[in-house]
DNA sequence: CGGTATCCACTTGGATACTG
DNA sequence: CAGTATCCAAGTGGATACCG
């Protein structure tokens, strides 16, 4: 066999993805992965997710949690103290998606230095062939 | 393989985060996985990998493809034909990142079921106690 | 055939203010 | 403490028309 390609039948494919594309979208967004990694360590109050990450709005926790829950990913759990505290932890299912977000992130690790220079070579490529035409797609977010 | 909790330092874990977000973001959108699973299958040419899709619109295919080139995971191949041909192939490095996809997909198809089961037992215990509040979240669009 | 260019609807996410 | 509500800016992606 030759050096790389699989042979998947391309009906497959599409089918597939349409399964894959969901939970993708969900942890490709811009705060799951970090979320559920600090989960990962061990269960955590809202206003200690709030800390250690950081950059994080009150909103954009509220909303990533709610999801994590929703898909039971993730508990949360109400202590009627007062003040009242709300801790949340993963699930088994939560912990299991740990898994393969590793892998995930093995590769980019391995692999970001590549990376990085094809997007150098290749900005470098276009702005002596195309002018900036190109380097516009990358940007693409100067006009409104 | 504890049932259990990982012990990652919270302070490298935002750092690594920094790294993984956006490749995650990169392959978590709409068309990235879709595209490079099909390239995997052998190379392909423009109007093939539109047609196999079959719902991609011409300007996300182009825009998605210029992304993996730009990240050294594609290659572009003009012919000067005529008409013209532009082949696409994974690079080494887009196939290797079949495999951590790969890994994400096994984990999608394994527990879809028990993620739209939680999703189902949500959003029917929100209704009961909270009315439509908590669905009105996860719909998110009605209003404008 | 393989794109670009333009316009527009929808979604995402940040800032801020207020609540139990 | 742990949210909810509202507003708004930016990004994403579809439809359409046109080009070499």
């Amino acid at each position: 066999m030759k050096p790389g390609y699989s042979h998947v039948p391309a009906d497959h494919v599409a089918a597939e993805c349409s399964r894959v594309a969901p939970v993708l979208s969900r942890i490709g967004d811009k705060w799951t992965v970090l979320v559920v990694t600090m989960l990962g360590r061990g269960p955590m109050r809202f206003n200690a997710l709030r800390r250690e990450i950081g950059s994080i709005s009150q909103r954009m926790l509220t909303l990533t949690l709610r999801s994590l829950e929703r898909d039971g990913l993730a508990t949360r759990t109400v202590r009627p103290t007062v003040p009242p505290q709300v801790e949340y932890a993963l699930t088994e299912l939560g912990r299991s998606l740990l898994v393969p977000v590793s892998a995930i992130r093995d590769w980019a690790r391995a692999h970001a230095d590549a990376i990085e220079q094809a997007q150098r070579r290749f900005d470098g490529r276009c702005a002596d062939e195309a002018g900036t035409a190109v380097r516009a797609i990358a940007d693409q977010a100067s006009a409104s």
